[in-house]
DNA sequence: TCTTATTTGTTCGTATGTATT
DNA sequence: GAATACATACGAACAAATAAG
């Protein structure tokens, strides 16, 4: 193929060089002026190379600092074994299983409560767990980091004749988490289904995840039926597809 | 706000002008030099602005053409009902998830099988087989269209120790498909794992999906066992990520 | 605090290439 | 072959963010 246009050859080059790790992670990749004047070819063109290798999450270009090559690896969501009882008592604390994805990979996993309390629910999350337009849900909305940099963004709702007055309207929710305390209000859950869509981070998400606006980031719409089918647990979660995979595991005929 | 940049700005007014019907499916965009006329830009802008709506999927640009509106809708993938039996065996093919999932939308499905044979699988793929390097695996690849657009790509393999001289090597796999040939061979499966990875597609899969090199696909690497644990299948999936959203569901302990 | 140099982000005008009609 | 349409590239310039003095 003479024609692969030069951007995209330039990108093919530089990628080759990060994964090859010629630029250690964390490090500071080389200005696109000198890249440019290095393979013969004009700015804009090396700012478009590098625009695809910033999609792809493989560098962070910092305006007036520069650009850098991004650290962390890839980070596994197991959506089954992450809601089974035994990840979840781990260590006393709700976040047991974000705990343990991050902790496996070696890095120092952290969770920031940004908002707790009640809200009317968006149009989808009501509907998921049919309430009206008058009623309210309990909110519970997290930062998730690994080793200081941020990865991960959830959400969950609660109906509040539910979660009204109880631990989980706290910042702590104790033992095992949401699930175990659900079951102690009657509310057992048996059944889980997840809706995986990817589309372009929200201006909050771009913000809190560094992402740029052309990043894809998964959209996890969690829902969680207690032992009569009743819908009790939204937890919508946002995750960088660059950062994570997603594994799911289930027998056959489940019924 | 004074700087959201022009091309961003101009993909905001023309996504919002797709989405509000301006402009109906499969009809043809104004050019772009009308465009950087109308809109007060140059060329290159309005041909940034249009890159990123061709990234989310919205239009298609086709040179010497002109850019079209896309038609299709986001369709759904129910990982786990599309393997239970009833679903498998509605019209004697095994191409019943598939097809339900298309003609519930109101498509026509339709599934060519690309390659049928004996083959040395891929590294990844061997492994989750426990096949050794000089092993072979049957291939099953499959393209799959609805209303003969392109949507989804799949490939299977089964160990060629299970699937050589069987019914599994033939076009037509019969009632029931893969999984039925399997458990009449003494493996009936009873487990499933899927991982899900969203990356850049591969030369081969930009051609037959009709992507671009920045458009993202679902990768789902499918795996079932048998009762006795064994690997028996891989199937890898390949969906563009604007046109498919997966579902999942599996009861809390599943054992 | 202010200034200046550096770095990335964006835009234009212009030109050329390639595919389609 | 000619006209049209999208794809790519260059050089120049300015904007915005950062760092260093």
């Amino acid at each position: 193929m003479t024609s692969r246009s030069q951007y995209r050859q330039l990108a093919d080059t530089l990628r080759a060089a990060i994964v090859r790790g010629d630029y250690p992670p964390g490090s500071q990749l080389t200005s696109e002026p000198e890249l440019a004047e290095q393979y013969g070819v004009s700015r804009p063109t090396v700012n478009r190379a590098l625009a695809i290798l910033s999609n792809e999450g493989l560098v962070r270009p910092e305006r007036g600092r520069g650009t850098f090559i991004h650290e962390l690896p890839v980070m596994a969501r197991a959506a089954v074994q992450r809601y089974a009882r035994p990840e979840r008592e781990a260590d006393g604390q709700a976040r047991g299983a974000f705990d343990g994805e991050v902790r496996r990979l070696g890095f120092e996993p952290r969770s920031e409560l940004i908002e707790v309390g009640p809200v009317v629910a968006p149009g989808d999350v009501a509907e998921a767990l049919h309430l009206g337009a008058e009623d309210v849900a309990l909110i519970r909305k997290r930062h998730m980091y690994a080793s200081d940099v941020p990865v991960q963004l959830a959400t969950s709702y609660v109906p509040w004749t539910i979660a009204g007055g109880t631990r989980l309207t706290e910042a702590d929710t104790g033992p095992g988490g949401t699930y175990s305390r659900l079951a102690e209000l009657g509310h057992p859950v048996a059944r889980f289904t997840e809706r995986v869509t990817v589309r372009t981070p929200s201006p909050e998400e771009e913000d809190f995840l560094r992402l740029t606006e052309e990043q894809k980031v998964f959209s996890i719409f969690h829902l969680a039926f207690d032992q009569d089918g009743r819908p009790v647990e939204v937890t919508v979660h946002t995750l960088p597809t660059h950062q994570w995979v997603l594994d799911y595991a289930w027998p056959i005929d489940p019924s």
